[in-house]
DNA sequence: GTCTATATGTGGATAGAC
DNA sequence: GTCTATCCACATATAGAC
């Protein structure tokens, strides 16, 4: 049985990433959790306050999820394979996004600290799959490779639009068809 | 000297691509154009009916920057790097995005007409970029090229992926450094 | 075509009782 | 911790005069 604070964010996050940081309200928590909408100011001062706990949480996560994927997969090529897959997770048959695309989206109603913990989620991602890569490099598990460096940041980025686009159409397969050349070099 | 509506549309572009499409509001319009708020009204029945003008014009656009494109550029490497050229002039120095990744992120405010009309815009950009990259298959100016339907959507992609996430941190450098390798294999 | 005046809803947030 | 009651700002949209 979940403490309010944790249904609070549950709800906030599925929120989040289905319908963008201003595309739920206090009222929809209310809704949800089923507590009444000033109550939540108990817990969370400001919705500002709300969405920082949102991405510190989800910054966690991602950091227990990528030392999941190191310690189950041996080569970089199956840990970047293993990314994607966590990538298509968080789309949810394309009708969500993972929280830093979908805060991304909607930087101008978010407080600066939000936008810095963004900042920071996109630089671990970016170290981890610098990282992966030059696993990919000295173990032969990656073809065509380049400077990993380079490498990283084109992956997240690729990995982030394909996500987006294919929420947009809600289509799983816009994903899959963005990702297929990476795939094709990982596995 | 531009009429209302040219007007109404311009800054409701330029406050899309920054703030998001639930970032302005018909009083923003009403400040930057210098009519009132409800005047707007005559022009766009809805706000809708306002997006839905905003994402048609800029297909428009689109094409016909595409095709420009093609005319100043003979290789298939060059179209596509004049293409990362457009999307990194989109990013205008880190501070706004192109309308269809803005809109794409707040996809759930939208008419359903407006999602149709970004779904036909990305499809109008992989056949562009299919394109290209056969056209670079033929004139050898890309190098490790790999089927051009697949090229296509990746690219795509990495192109609004690498717009958000420097969009989200106010740099520009981001976008180059997510962008790189691509570069590396068009020039 | 543009105006004033207004309707109506909803947003986040506060005060104070329990 | 959660409630009721309420505030205030702002959103889109409409009615009707000019």
């Amino acid at each position: 049985m979940t403490d309010t604070k944790t249904a609070l964010l549950d709800s906030a996050e599925r929120a989040a990433r289905t319908r963008g940081i201003d595309g739920f309200s206090f009222a929809d928590l209310s809704l949800e959790v089923g507590i009444r909408k000033p109550s939540i100011h108990y817990h969370f001062a400001t919705k500002g306050t709300l969405t920082l706990a949102l991405v510190q949480r989800y910054r966690i996560q991602m950091d227990v999820a990528c030392v999941d994927i190191d310690s189950a997969n041996p080569t970089g090529g199956a840990r970047i394979a293993a990314l994607v897959a966590v990538y298509r997770q968080a789309l949810n048959g394309g009708t969500s996004l993972c929280l830093c695309v979908a805060l991304s989206a909607s930087r101008e109603s978010l407080p600066a600290e939000v936008i810095t913990q963004i900042g920071l989620y996109r630089q671990t991602m970016i170290t981890w799959l610098v990282d992966a890569f030059a696993a990919g490099q000295s173990d032969g598990s990656i073809t065509d490779l380049r400077a990993p460096q380079d490498e990283a940041p084109a992956t997240l980025s690729l990995l982030e639009g394909a996500q987006l686009s294919a929420r947009a159409a809600e289509d799983v397969a816009i994903f899959d068809a963005a990702t297929r050349l990476l795939l094709a070099r990982v596995s």
